[in-house]
DNA sequence: ATCTCAAGGGATAAACTCATCCACAGAGAG
DNA sequence: CTCTCTGTGGATGAGTTTATCCCTTGAGAT
Protein backbone atom coordinates (compact mmCIF):
# COMPACT_ATOMS: atom_id res chain seq x y z
CA UNK A 1 0.00 0.00 0.00
CA UNK A 2 2.45 2.38 1.08
CA UNK A 3 6.23 1.45 -0.33
CA UNK A 4 8.86 0.65 1.95
CA UNK A 5 10.83 3.93 0.32
CA UNK A 6 7.58 5.91 1.61
CA UNK A 7 8.07 4.89 4.76
CA UNK A 8 11.74 5.80 5.09
CA UNK A 9 10.90 8.90 3.83
CA UNK A 10 8.67 9.84 6.54
CA UNK A 11 11.22 7.51 9.14
CA UNK A 12 13.76 10.14 8.05
CA UNK A 13 11.31 13.16 8.30
CA UNK A 14 10.46 12.64 11.92
CA UNK A 15 14.08 12.08 12.70
CA UNK A 16 14.75 15.96 11.23
CA UNK A 17 11.48 17.32 12.64
CA UNK A 18 12.85 16.50 16.34
CA UNK A 19 15.60 18.83 15.42
CA UNK A 20 14.91 21.59 13.73
CA UNK A 21 17.53 24.02 12.40
CA UNK A 22 20.29 21.21 13.43
CA UNK A 23 22.41 19.86 10.17
CA UNK A 24 22.83 16.41 10.57
CA UNK A 25 24.86 14.19 8.04
CA UNK A 26 23.48 11.50 6.55
CA UNK A 27 25.02 9.14 7.77
CA UNK A 28 24.15 9.94 11.35
CA UNK A 29 20.69 10.18 10.30
CA UNK A 30 21.09 6.41 8.53
CA UNK A 31 22.61 5.04 11.81
CA UNK A 32 19.70 6.77 14.03
CA UNK A 33 16.71 5.44 11.94
CA UNK A 34 18.35 2.08 10.31
CA UNK A 35 17.40 2.81 6.81
CA UNK A 36 19.95 1.80 4.65
CA UNK A 37 23.12 4.86 4.58
CA UNK A 38 22.85 4.51 0.58
CA UNK A 39 19.74 4.14 -0.19
CA UNK A 40 18.79 7.18 2.63
CA UNK A 41 20.83 9.62 0.08
CA UNK A 42 18.55 8.15 -2.62
CA UNK A 43 15.49 9.39 -0.06
CA UNK A 44 17.02 12.64 0.74
CA UNK A 45 17.67 13.56 -2.69
CA UNK A 46 14.52 12.98 -3.75
CA UNK A 47 13.22 15.07 -0.64
CA UNK A 48 15.86 17.89 -1.39
CA UNK A 49 14.35 18.14 -4.76
CA UNK A 50 10.77 19.04 -4.09
CA UNK A 51 12.57 21.39 -1.55
CA UNK A 52 11.38 19.24 1.76
CA UNK A 53 14.85 19.18 3.05
CA UNK A 54 17.80 21.20 2.47
CA UNK A 55 21.59 19.84 2.77
CA UNK A 56 24.79 21.56 2.58
CA UNK A 57 27.90 19.56 1.36
CA UNK A 58 31.29 19.78 2.31
CA UNK A 59 32.86 20.53 6.10
CA UNK A 60 29.66 20.69 8.46
CA UNK A 61 27.42 19.63 6.07
CA UNK A 62 24.20 17.54 6.61
CA UNK A 63 20.53 17.65 5.98
CA UNK A 64 17.96 19.93 7.59
CA UNK A 65 14.35 19.97 7.46
CA UNK A 66 13.17 22.90 5.32
CA UNK A 67 11.12 26.32 7.34
CA UNK A 68 7.52 24.84 5.80
CA UNK A 69 7.64 21.76 5.65
CA UNK A 70 6.36 20.99 8.97
CA UNK A 71 2.93 22.50 7.50
CA UNK A 72 2.99 20.15 4.27
CA UNK A 73 0.68 16.83 4.63
CA UNK A 74 2.56 13.41 4.71
CA UNK A 75 0.22 12.49 1.19
CA UNK A 76 2.91 15.41 -0.59
CA UNK A 77 5.94 12.76 0.64
CA UNK A 78 3.94 9.62 0.25
CA UNK A 79 2.84 10.33 -3.34
CA UNK A 80 6.64 11.94 -4.19
CA UNK A 81 8.17 8.34 -4.18
CA UNK A 82 4.59 6.12 -4.96
CA UNK A 83 3.09 8.81 -7.32
CA UNK A 84 -0.35 9.49 -6.75
CA UNK A 85 -2.64 6.65 -5.56
CA UNK A 86 -5.58 5.33 -7.08
CA UNK A 87 -7.73 5.68 -4.16
CA UNK A 88 -10.76 5.49 -6.50
CA UNK A 89 -10.25 1.70 -7.31
CA UNK A 90 -11.15 -0.85 -5.26
CA UNK A 91 -8.68 -2.72 -3.45
CA UNK A 92 -8.92 -5.80 -4.82
CA UNK A 93 -9.57 -4.85 -8.47
CA UNK A 94 -12.18 -7.22 -9.04
CA UNK A 95 -13.67 -6.44 -12.35
CA UNK A 96 -15.35 -3.47 -12.86
CA UNK A 97 -16.30 -1.71 -9.70
CA UNK A 98 -17.44 1.73 -9.01
CA UNK A 99 -20.29 3.50 -7.39
CA UNK A 100 -23.17 1.89 -9.72
CA UNK A 101 -21.74 -1.13 -9.97
CA UNK A 102 -20.70 -1.91 -6.58
CA UNK A 103 -18.22 -5.12 -6.23
CA UNK A 104 -18.63 -7.16 -3.19
CA UNK A 105 -16.24 -5.25 -1.54
CA UNK A 106 -16.60 -1.82 -2.30
CA UNK A 107 -18.80 -0.38 0.66
CA UNK A 108 -15.94 -1.67 2.57
CA UNK A 109 -13.35 -0.53 1.04
CA UNK A 110 -14.86 2.80 0.47
CA UNK A 111 -14.92 3.36 4.23
CA UNK A 112 -11.02 2.35 4.34
CA UNK A 113 -10.13 4.24 1.41
CA UNK A 114 -11.55 7.22 2.98
CA UNK A 115 -9.98 6.85 6.44
CA UNK A 116 -6.70 6.63 4.67
CA UNK A 117 -7.27 9.42 2.42
CA UNK A 118 -7.66 11.72 5.10
CA UNK A 119 -4.55 10.58 7.48
CA UNK A 120 -2.73 11.30 4.70
CA UNK A 121 -3.88 14.67 3.89
CA UNK A 122 -4.68 15.98 7.63
CA UNK A 123 -1.23 14.16 9.18
CA UNK A 124 1.50 16.56 8.58
CA UNK A 125 5.18 16.28 8.63
CA UNK A 126 5.78 18.02 11.34
CA UNK A 127 3.31 15.87 13.55
CA UNK A 128 5.73 12.96 12.72
CA UNK A 129 8.07 13.92 15.24
CA UNK A 130 7.77 11.48 18.74
CA UNK A 131 8.52 8.69 16.74
CA UNK A 132 10.43 5.90 19.11
CA UNK A 133 13.28 5.14 16.96
CA UNK A 134 14.39 1.23 17.57
CA UNK A 135 17.76 2.53 18.91
CA UNK A 136 16.81 5.29 21.31
CA UNK A 137 20.55 6.20 21.09
CA UNK A 138 22.14 8.23 18.36
CA UNK A 139 20.93 11.28 19.90
CA UNK A 140 24.62 12.89 20.42
CA UNK A 141 25.76 15.29 18.08
CA UNK A 142 28.87 12.97 17.25
CA UNK A 143 30.83 16.23 15.53
CA UNK A 144 32.90 18.15 17.56
CA UNK A 145 30.03 21.19 17.80
CA UNK A 146 31.74 23.33 15.67
CA UNK A 147 30.84 26.83 15.63
CA UNK A 148 30.56 28.14 11.91
CA UNK A 149 26.98 27.71 10.56
CA UNK A 150 27.13 30.81 8.59
CA UNK A 151 25.70 28.94 5.14
CA UNK B 1 -1.03 -4.04 0.66
CA UNK B 2 -2.73 -7.26 -0.88
CA UNK B 3 -0.47 -8.63 -3.49
CA UNK B 4 -1.73 -8.54 -7.27
CA UNK B 5 -1.89 -12.87 -6.42
CA UNK B 6 -3.96 -12.38 -4.09
CA UNK B 7 -6.67 -10.76 -5.52
CA UNK B 8 -5.94 -12.90 -8.72
CA UNK B 9 -7.15 -15.49 -6.79
CA UNK B 10 -10.47 -13.47 -4.97
CA UNK B 11 -11.36 -12.74 -8.49
CA UNK B 12 -10.92 -16.54 -9.80
CA UNK B 13 -13.22 -17.28 -6.62
CA UNK B 14 -15.70 -14.55 -7.52
CA UNK B 15 -15.83 -16.76 -10.91
CA UNK B 16 -16.26 -19.85 -9.45
CA UNK B 17 -18.86 -18.92 -6.79
CA UNK B 18 -21.20 -18.04 -9.11
CA UNK B 19 -20.90 -21.65 -11.00
CA UNK B 20 -21.57 -23.79 -8.33
CA UNK B 21 -20.82 -27.63 -8.73
CA UNK B 22 -19.57 -26.88 -12.64
CA UNK B 23 -16.24 -28.10 -12.98
CA UNK B 24 -14.52 -25.35 -15.66
CA UNK B 25 -11.35 -25.70 -17.35
CA UNK B 26 -8.35 -23.40 -16.39
CA UNK B 27 -8.08 -21.31 -19.55
CA UNK B 28 -12.00 -20.66 -19.78
CA UNK B 29 -11.26 -18.88 -16.17
CA UNK B 30 -7.67 -17.24 -17.43
CA UNK B 31 -10.42 -16.04 -20.09
CA UNK B 32 -13.10 -14.69 -18.06
CA UNK B 33 -11.21 -13.26 -15.38
CA UNK B 34 -8.79 -11.87 -17.24
CA UNK B 35 -5.80 -14.00 -14.88
CA UNK B 36 -2.78 -14.80 -17.15
CA UNK B 37 -3.38 -18.23 -18.41
CA UNK B 38 -0.57 -20.06 -16.79
CA UNK B 39 -0.11 -17.97 -13.67
CA UNK B 40 -3.88 -19.06 -12.86
CA UNK B 41 -2.96 -22.31 -12.97
CA UNK B 42 -0.28 -21.97 -9.85
CA UNK B 43 -2.37 -20.23 -8.22
CA UNK B 44 -5.27 -22.58 -8.35
CA UNK B 45 -2.83 -25.14 -7.16
CA UNK B 46 -2.69 -23.92 -4.38
CA UNK B 47 -5.91 -23.10 -3.64
CA UNK B 48 -6.52 -27.03 -4.34
CA UNK B 49 -3.90 -27.39 -1.63
CA UNK B 50 -5.41 -25.71 0.79
CA UNK B 51 -8.99 -27.61 -0.46
CA UNK B 52 -10.51 -24.32 -0.91
CA UNK B 53 -10.97 -25.94 -4.86
CA UNK B 54 -10.98 -29.41 -6.41
CA UNK B 55 -9.70 -30.16 -9.63
CA UNK B 56 -10.15 -32.75 -11.95
CA UNK B 57 -7.62 -34.05 -14.58
CA UNK B 58 -8.10 -35.22 -18.01
CA UNK B 59 -11.33 -34.97 -20.30
CA UNK B 60 -13.82 -32.87 -19.09
CA UNK B 61 -11.45 -31.87 -16.12
CA UNK B 62 -11.23 -28.48 -14.11
CA UNK B 63 -11.62 -26.40 -10.96
CA UNK B 64 -14.69 -26.43 -8.68
CA UNK B 65 -15.35 -24.52 -5.48
CA UNK B 66 -14.86 -27.02 -2.37
CA UNK B 67 -18.42 -27.36 -1.49
CA UNK B 68 -17.36 -25.66 2.15
CA UNK B 69 -15.44 -22.91 0.66
CA UNK B 70 -18.32 -20.50 0.50
CA UNK B 71 -18.07 -19.98 4.25
CA UNK B 72 -14.34 -19.31 4.21
CA UNK B 73 -13.44 -15.74 5.56
CA UNK B 74 -11.14 -13.76 2.33
CA UNK B 75 -8.91 -13.34 4.99
CA UNK B 76 -7.85 -17.39 4.74
CA UNK B 77 -7.72 -16.49 0.93
CA UNK B 78 -5.38 -13.65 1.52
CA UNK B 79 -3.24 -15.38 3.82
CA UNK B 80 -2.53 -18.22 1.82
CA UNK B 81 -0.52 -16.18 -0.59
CA UNK B 82 0.31 -12.69 1.36
CA UNK B 83 1.30 -14.57 4.48
CA UNK B 84 -0.25 -13.49 7.92
CA UNK B 85 -0.58 -10.07 7.96
CA UNK B 86 0.82 -8.01 10.82
CA UNK B 87 -1.72 -6.20 11.68
CA UNK B 88 -0.05 -5.27 14.79
CA UNK B 89 2.60 -3.34 13.31
CA UNK B 90 1.77 0.40 11.65
CA UNK B 91 1.27 0.91 7.99
CA UNK B 92 4.41 3.38 8.45
CA UNK B 93 6.91 1.47 10.96
CA UNK B 94 7.86 4.34 12.14
CA UNK B 95 10.21 2.78 14.79
CA UNK B 96 8.08 0.89 17.81
CA UNK B 97 5.18 1.28 17.58
CA UNK B 98 2.29 -0.02 20.17
CA UNK B 99 -0.63 1.01 22.21
CA UNK B 100 1.97 2.17 25.20
CA UNK B 101 4.34 3.93 22.87
CA UNK B 102 2.18 4.96 19.76
CA UNK B 103 3.89 6.23 16.67
CA UNK B 104 2.34 10.10 15.58
CA UNK B 105 0.12 7.90 13.01
CA UNK B 106 -0.53 4.87 15.41
CA UNK B 107 -4.12 6.23 16.32
CA UNK B 108 -4.91 7.14 12.43
CA UNK B 109 -3.98 3.68 11.64
CA UNK B 110 -5.68 1.47 14.17
CA UNK B 111 -8.81 2.70 13.20
CA UNK B 112 -7.91 1.66 9.21
CA UNK B 113 -6.08 -1.44 10.26
CA UNK B 114 -9.53 -2.41 12.49
CA UNK B 115 -11.79 -2.26 9.54
CA UNK B 116 -9.95 -3.45 7.12
CA UNK B 117 -9.19 -6.96 9.35
CA UNK B 118 -12.52 -6.86 9.98
CA UNK B 119 -13.50 -6.90 5.95
CA UNK B 120 -11.19 -9.46 5.95
CA UNK B 121 -13.31 -11.92 8.21
CA UNK B 122 -16.39 -10.97 7.87
CA UNK B 123 -16.39 -10.93 4.24
CA UNK B 124 -16.70 -14.86 2.83
CA UNK B 125 -15.91 -16.74 -0.43
CA UNK B 126 -19.39 -17.23 -0.87
CA UNK B 127 -20.08 -13.19 -1.07
CA UNK B 128 -18.11 -12.71 -3.87
CA UNK B 129 -20.22 -14.16 -5.96
CA UNK B 130 -21.57 -10.40 -7.65
CA UNK B 131 -18.48 -9.52 -9.38
CA UNK B 132 -18.70 -7.72 -12.64
CA UNK B 133 -15.96 -8.78 -14.29
CA UNK B 134 -14.20 -6.97 -17.32
CA UNK B 135 -15.59 -9.02 -20.41
CA UNK B 136 -18.55 -10.00 -19.32
CA UNK B 137 -18.36 -12.37 -22.21
CA UNK B 138 -17.23 -15.73 -22.22
CA UNK B 139 -20.13 -17.25 -20.28
CA UNK B 140 -20.78 -19.98 -22.67
CA UNK B 141 -19.73 -23.60 -22.26
CA UNK B 142 -17.26 -23.41 -24.80
CA UNK B 143 -17.25 -28.10 -24.41
CA UNK B 144 -19.41 -30.19 -25.40
CA UNK B 145 -21.63 -30.99 -22.57
CA UNK B 146 -20.66 -34.03 -22.01
CA UNK B 147 -22.90 -35.80 -19.30
CA UNK B 148 -20.41 -38.27 -17.31
CA UNK B 149 -19.76 -36.15 -14.52
CA UNK B 150 -19.58 -39.18 -12.28
CA UNK B 151 -16.22 -38.32 -10.87
C1' DA C 1 45.90 26.18 -3.90
C1' DT C 2 45.20 22.04 -1.68
C1' DC C 3 43.18 18.87 1.48
C1' DT C 4 39.37 16.73 3.50
C1' DC C 5 34.59 16.19 4.35
C1' DA C 6 29.97 15.14 2.91
C1' DA C 7 26.27 15.30 -0.46
C1' DG C 8 25.11 14.20 -5.63
C1' DG C 9 24.26 10.90 -8.90
C1' DG C 10 25.02 7.22 -12.36
C1' DA C 11 25.74 2.28 -12.74
C1' DT C 12 25.04 -2.04 -10.93
C1' DA C 13 23.39 -5.75 -8.06
C1' DA C 14 20.23 -8.28 -5.05
C1' DA C 15 15.58 -9.57 -3.81
C1' DC C 16 11.04 -10.12 -4.62
C1' DT C 17 6.88 -10.41 -7.34
C1' DC C 18 4.70 -11.55 -11.43
C1' DA C 19 4.55 -14.29 -15.55
C1' DT C 20 5.84 -17.88 -19.05
C1' DC C 21 7.54 -22.35 -20.84
C1' DC C 22 7.54 -26.96 -21.19
C1' DA C 23 7.84 -31.75 -19.83
C1' DC C 24 5.09 -34.91 -16.83
C1' DA C 25 1.04 -37.29 -14.70
C1' DG C 26 -3.43 -38.82 -14.48
C1' DA C 27 -8.04 -39.47 -16.48
C1' DG C 28 -11.59 -40.42 -19.93
C1' DA C 29 -12.66 -41.64 -24.99
C1' DG C 30 -12.09 -44.72 -28.67
C1' DC D 1 -3.76 -49.99 -25.16
C1' DT D 2 -3.32 -45.60 -27.18
C1' DC D 3 -4.64 -40.98 -27.94
C1' DT D 4 -5.99 -36.70 -26.42
C1' DC D 5 -7.31 -33.63 -22.89
C1' DT D 6 -6.20 -31.00 -18.78
C1' DG D 7 -4.17 -30.20 -14.40
C1' DT D 8 0.77 -30.51 -11.95
C1' DG D 9 5.01 -28.71 -11.11
C1' DG D 10 9.83 -27.51 -11.89
C1' DA D 11 12.69 -24.25 -14.29
C1' DT D 12 13.19 -20.06 -16.18
C1' DG D 13 12.50 -15.25 -17.43
C1' DA D 14 10.79 -10.38 -17.02
C1' DG D 15 9.84 -6.41 -14.29
C1' DT D 16 9.90 -3.74 -10.17
C1' DT D 17 11.56 -2.41 -5.86
C1' DT D 18 15.19 -2.12 -2.73
C1' DA D 19 20.06 -1.71 -1.82
C1' DT D 20 25.08 -1.05 -2.80
C1' DC D 21 29.30 0.77 -5.13
C1' DC D 22 32.00 4.24 -6.38
C1' DC D 23 33.28 8.23 -8.76
C1' DT D 24 32.08 13.26 -8.99
C1' DT D 25 30.85 17.80 -7.19
C1' DG D 26 30.88 21.42 -4.11
C1' DA D 27 32.20 23.60 0.25
C1' DG D 28 34.89 24.80 4.33
C1' DA D 29 39.58 24.39 6.68
C1' DT D 30 44.37 25.36 6.46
Amino acid sequence: MISKTARYALRILGYLVERPGERIQGDQIALATGVPSNYLSKILNQLRKQRIVESQKGWGGGFVLAPRSGRIPILDVVELFDGRIPQRECVFNLGLCDASHPCPLHDHWAQISTQLDGMLRTVTVGELGTVNLENGAQKRPRRKANGTRSR
